[in-house]
DNA sequence: GCTACCTATGCAACCAGTTGCAGTGCACCT
DNA sequence: AGGTGCACTGCAACTGGTTGCATAGGTAGC
């Protein structure tokens, strides 16, 4: 599994406390990997116990205090290590498809609604990769190394939403079309 | 959850056992919701005790007996609730944007081969969702109703496969380029 | 004759992700 | 003065998915 390795990807770029770290999948490794801040919690505290992160607590005034933590030798050892291994190619899931397969034994009319309001979740969801697009990379051309693998990460969360929102516009249209 | 309304789905399609069901979801709905001969039996058993479903006991000779599921009118209910429901959005999860992330950290060259490796089992994937769309769908502008649902259902499998090889190939050609 | 794979079912243990809740204290708005 | 929202931590219960194993006869290849 991965989500040990996405916080240890995220930690080695920069340490920080859980929260941070939540804050930090929503915008950024989180379109390849979503968690929750629960998760993340409960995932640094087995990762200190293995001795792959370590934490200082850091006194904050008006705050509550936090735990910031740092890769541990034994974290980095284990990245390079899963870094090596080879991959599951990811599959898709995702319930529309069945909504829309069994759609004639409801109603069409709904389920044609329901892939709307996907269109459009996802139609946001891509002009805020855009956003971080324009936003952090304006000239991908000129990227190198960390910061074109970043870029290219945003691509694919791109992408995916791009096509998410490809397929139900052909989705819309076809089912208007039928329902003449 | 929807692997109960997946199975009610393919029922409601055509009666089957669990095993039979195992195979039709490797080559159909399984491409938006996969799922595994285990997970299966047990949600068929569970849809059974609530009454969603009822079996009938075949004996085959050469063969083991099989428990043939049909949907019930509790099933059916079932179904016409969840389709009414809304779903939450499909969040992409694949381990190896997380890889890509944390390349430099790593060695490239091997992140550069997992690459590589994935955009062939995508394109695999994708060569077998068009083989079925040849085959089954060879003129889908003359599509209704339910067949056409099940097109457009393939057609997403096909749109999402499309979509990993096409960024497989963009960050293989960036990172490549990065390399010289 | 052995290995391996297919049909067919299923249990048990485990792992990962989700949901709901709880508590502290400041800042800001009404 | 009261409510909302944010920063910050965390537990507990639950649900769903994965993995490993067991059983059993038939077919196919070496």
């Amino acid at each position: 599994m991965a989500l040990e390795h996405a916080i240890l990807v995220s930690l080695t770029e920069r340490a920080g406390s859980g929260y941070e770290l939540a804050r930090r999948f929503d915008r950024s490794i989180g379109y390849f990997w979503p968690a929750t801040h629960q998760q993340i919690y409960r995932v640094l505290r087995r990762m200190d116990e293995a001795g792959w992160v370590k934490h200082t607590e850091i006194a904050q005034d008006g705050r509550p205090d936090k735990k910031v933590y740092r890769v541990a030798a034994a974290g980095r050892a284990e990245l390079s290590r899963w870094l090596a291994e080879p991959e599951d190619p990811a599959v898709l899931r995702d319930g529309l498809g069945v909504k829309l397969r069994g759609a004639s034994l409801g109603s069409v009319e709904l389920v044609l609604k329901e892939i709307e309001r996907h269109r459009a979740e996802h139609a946001t969801r891509l002009e805020v990769y855009r956003g971080i697009q324009r936003r952090d990379f304006p000239k991908p051309s000129g990227l190198r190394g960390r910061e074109l693998h970043q870029y290219l990460v945003l691509r694919g969360g791109v992408r995916a939403e791009e096509s998410f929102v490809a397929w139900c516009d052909e989705v819309i249209e076809a089912l208007r079309k039928d329902n003449r």
